[in-house]
DNA sequence: ATTACTATGTTTCGAGTAA
DNA sequence: TTTACTCGAAACATAGTAA
């Protein structure tokens, strides 16, 4: 099943339509041509692919769908074989989010884990930064496979608060740490930092300003 | 199946051994505890983990095959999504082979086929470079997702010769091109180069000298 | 040539449970 | 608690074909 997407991915259907049929795919994959065509239909059913069939054979496509779980599959094996702690880099523009990571990033429960995990007293605010280009969203992927300072969640009285994992980091030169928040499925292109600043007034930025992320490795 | 040896990834065994369960992997892949136990039986038998099992759980790491098999994936991904044209740089040093290379390159055959698609008469000889790092190793395995020139196999009388694919490059500055033979499973951390000019005379190598491939993106 | 349906055979799964 | 066996059920693969 897999087998095939990879074989589909080995002739460039992650890029463009390519041209192929149920026999080759079999023969490819070590499967009958039955199955082949079973499983091109399940793909399809499963918006992994795109066909055009004609008599003389077929033309196929990856989907996004399909190439988000092969990037998934990438980022997995990236740190494995990716030796060298190369650095990460982010770079991306200031904007204005909804105010509410300051309300989370100031409540006594996560504070004080802050200061004795990150070894700072957060400014009650976090910087929201979008990446623009896919290199950085690539790079921002990347940062889970570093070390990162773990801010359990807790409950009150009302509700429960989640998790986060957090990264060290500067910002245009700047001590901050990045701040991935646990279980929301956040934008794969926005990123949040906290410091010990208040790195708007700090580094004069407003929204649209350029920032550049540069994590700590270690 | 595949699942059960990425959850292991992501929990550190393909660096060292780590604890779990059958229970814990079951619940990662999506599967009962009773398959998790009867895959992780197979990939023992397929000598794709080592195990230690106690009555308390087990400690499971990946083998060299399994991270084999792995970096396949891995290899075939990375041009997908590592979409800049960078520039592969392969760094080895000369030693003598049998000699044996010459012979191939020299058959008309071949030749023919050299001058017409590569655009030169390359010295009857072959230059062999052994990698000595992982990064170069990576490089050369790299070097399948550029553009390659095409060189078809042939038959004589005898027997039949067979296809390889090259690809432009320069040695140390110079014209030359990385021949990668086909079928033969050529060993991963040697390179061969053929050139237009005797490169051993040309920037004065003898073995054990240290020469830099510059792959050519387009 | 193709793709892909049907019918049948084979493999894989997981509940129950032993050790 | 574990791991992992047995066995009936569910999922999957392929031969034979139709279109």
């Amino acid at each position: 099943m897999e087998n095939l997407i990879y074989s589909l991915v080995k002739k460039g259907a992650h890029e463009k339509f390519v041209r192929t049929n149920t026999v080759e795919l079999a023969s490819e994959c070590g499967m009958s041509q039955q199955t082949a065509s079973r499983k091109l239909i399940e793909l399809e059913n499963n918006k992994l692919i795109e066909r055009k069939i004609d008599r003389h054979g077929q033309s196929v496509r990856l989907t996004q769908k399909a190439l988000e779980g092969l990037r998934d599959v990438y980022r997995n094996l990236r740190p494995v074989f990716e030796t060298a702690a190369k650095k990460i880099t982010i770079e991306g523009k200031v904007f204005s989010g909804l105010g509410e990571g300051g309300y989370y990033v100031g409540m006594p429960g996560y504070k004080k884990q802050f200061i004795q995990k990150l070894g700072f007293d957060p400014y009650p605010g976090t910087l929201n930064v979008k990446l623009e280009t896919e290199r950085d969203i690539e790079a921002k992927a990347q940062i889970e496979s570093l070390p990162a300072v773990r801010i359990e969640g807790f409950s009150d009285a009302k509700r429960t608060y989640g998790g986060a994992n957090c990264y060290n980091a500067t910002v245009n030169g700047v001590d901050a740490a990045v701040l991935v928040i646990e279980r929301t499925h956040h934008p794969a292109d926005v990123v949040e930092v906290i410091s010990s600043h208040f790195l708007r007034k700090r580094l004069r930025l407003n929204d649209g300003s350029t920032v550049r992320i540069l994590l700590k490795n270690e």
